[in-house]
DNA sequence: CTTTTTATTGTCCCACTGGTCAATTGTTGA
DNA sequence: TCAACAATTGACCAGTGGGACAATAAAAAG
């Protein structure tokens, strides 16, 4: 074990061992048959087949189905996560940070049908699946987390909240419109559209917040 | 085929054959199922104990697993229809048309997260159904023009296109956040977003439209 | 060169699923 | 009362899926 601490120190980048990548591979091959086959159509066999290997190494490196699709789950949300993060890097003003998480949300290689089709398919599942459920439930905070970094330096808080819980909600809707209908939704579109949404409500003297 | 027709005008309200009673229940039913176990877990053995029935009796007033839940979209459909329609039908000017259709798609009943995870879970199977594809798009295309008839009386046709994308995608999102964290987003506050967004949207000088 | 892990495969098992079918039980109409 | 017909059931079937396991290959460690 401390072997293992002090190995991971000394290659912090590429700690690799055998069978971490073997690993990626069945979570990414899950993934893939997920986008084509969705939760019900998606087997351990064809998961295994799309790795090249056989079903049995499947539950060797993972305890059950459902650990291996919840893996799989944390695999694309991190991959969204570094997306926004690399952007996020390069901003500077609040207005740049806001900008760095929309787009990052909509990058050009993960703004596609079939990724949305396994995210949706995912997210399906979450209300059966407690760790899903808890993996769903951090991206979400943290994506609303870096939009109120943003938000903070131009709104009071009570409408940073508000306003973050808009876009959070929009993003997901424009994912879910490119699911249901593609091509329906461009990301140059999808984009303008949240950006709209956060200049207008921004722009907007917040009418008597009394009612409701 | 002109007897059906002829009786379905005598007997407008309640035609209702034996059998479209037994339909009803049954699609009834399988949503049920879908509510609990998502598209995975919903079995035709299931949905017949939920009915009180067999399993025999399931495809016998169904093809097969695929058309009865196809049936059952069409019904949660058809309820979510009814709901803004009746609101509709009271709505004098261009804005209560819009309130009906914003109101009306949370309503109390409706916006629940049993009744938004099988909706998750029957448009996750969308990508892999074609009818599922266009009841969807039957339903989102009402909605639209629902929201444009509002729209159009309040702004340019141009903008109103734009608007009604982000209205349809942000009630959406916010139904995606009710499955995914139930209790995160209430009814109430779901209705001022969306109106809040509208509001704003339309207040908005909007931008130079050139640059996208 | 052993010994001990680790990787990998193929087989086996059992529960279960969608779907078919013949048989049974009402219902209805003559 | 009887035949025709719809509703309903239960048994059955072939296929599949998840998962356990023992056997084997390959590496690592010693």
């Amino acid at each position: 074990m401390s072997t293992w601490i002090r190995q991971a120190w000394i290659e912090p980048v590429k700690l690799k061992r055998l069978g971490d990548i073997r690993r990626k591979e069945l979570r990414q091959a899950a993934f893939a048959v997920l986008e084509r086959e969705g939760i019900a159509g998606a087997t351990l066999e064809k998961v295994a087949a799309h790795a090249g290997a056989s079903k049995g190494i499947v539950l060797h490196y993972f305890r059950n189905k459902q650990e291996l699709f919840e893996h799989a789950m944390r695999e694309a949300n991190a991959v969204l996560r570094d997306a926004v993060v690399a952007r996020l890097r390069l901003a500077r003003t609040p207005t740049e940070r806001l900008d760095a998480v929309i787009e990052g949300n909509f990058e050009e290689h993960l703004f596609r049908p079939p990724l949305c089709h396994a995210w949706l398919s995912l997210c399906a599942e979450v209300p059966r699946d407690e760790k899903l459920a808890r993996i769903q439930k951090a991206l979400h905070a943290r994506m609303r987390s870096n939009l109120l970094s943003g938000l903070h330096g131009l709104t009071s808080p009570k409408d940073a909240n508000d306003i973050a819980l808009g876009v959070t909600a929009l993003i997901d809707g424009l994912w879910l419109r490119l699911g249901l209908e593609p091509g329906s939704v461009s990301r140059e579109q999808a984009i303008r559209q949240v950006k709209d949404f956060v200049s207008a409500r921004l722009a907007m003297r917040r009418p008597e917040t009394a009612g409701a």
